[in-house]
DNA sequence: GTTGAAAGCCAGTAACT
DNA sequence: AGTTACTGGCTTTCAAC
């Protein structure tokens, strides 16, 4: 489906800001409240917007260390990526996972408590898979930007 | 602040949705609607709850392709280091950034419609500092995992 | 913390251009 | 696509417990 104007500039606002109420929206878009609530229904049933949540703070939630743990898989066959894979989604302490070209062959954020929960991470999840050859960490001494932001490009 | 359990459950699920109606979280997590939103008025008063976003999908707003980025820096001083996380954050193509221990100085995320994008982000915001001595990019092939929530420790 | 009530605002629908 | 008109429901606040 085709993004026009007033379609971007309702996911630049709710992409920063989704509580505001529909009506504001749309006097914000130049719409009467009905049209805009129309796209943003619109929006959500064709999936463009995905999702909506709330932000938490990390540091007050109990994510107070993120490190980066670069993996290197022992093989490169698909049956031992898919499994990878699954283990990495269903692993909370992971917030993005990527599979890259290079040296390794995954590149993950994981955040954290402590390193106490660190190290529970690694034995339960990095250690115990035998596809695994190597993975190397760095610890993150601070995020210097963590946005869902994506970029909405007007013509 | 301290959160308790029914704090805990709130932010659980405002974090996976934040459009669920007051009346319903409330049910959820047992409480009345005038008590569950006094506390979640609360947790947005202390900024437990920073922000609520729509999420966008990347692919169907013009973020095809995302990149790793590698960045060492000339010198380890603290004006150096400032300039860059100030050039950072102002450049929407970049979604997350960590600075690291290690070789390199900050791992970023950066997202872009395609290559193009990127080789004129590499011009206009990499190769103009003077202060990156080099820098090191991995191609994702797929995003495995990315997600907001932090784990809530239930007690 | 609870219930109950009240006010007003908003979402969501309908009918129509 | 857009509008105006409507209504039912929700948020939000209050008082009393």
């Amino acid at each position: 489906m085709e993004l026009d104007n007033i379609d971007r500039k309702i996911l630049g606002i709710l992409q920063r800001n989704n509580r505001l109420a529909n009506v504001e929206l749309a006097e914000e878009v130049g719409l009467s409240p009905p049209a805009c609530h129309k796209r943003v229904k619109r929006l959500r049933d064709e999936n463009i917007i995905i999702g909506d949540v709330s932000i938490l703070n990390p540091e007050l939630t109990g994510n107070k260390l993120t490190l980066l743990v670069s993996v290197e898989m022992e093989r490169d066959r698909k049956e031992v990526y898919d499994a990878f894979k699954r283990v990495v989604n269903q692993a909370p302490e992971v917030k993005h996972c990527y599979q890259i070209t290079g040296n390794y062959d995954f590149v993950m954020v994981v955040g954290v408590p402590d390193m106490q929960a660190f190290e529970r991470f690694v034995d339960q999840v990095l250690h115990t898979d035998t596809n695994i050859r190597k993975f190397q960490t760095s610890v993150s001494l601070r995020t210097v930007k963590s946005t869902t932001e994506v970029q909405l490009s007007e013509f």
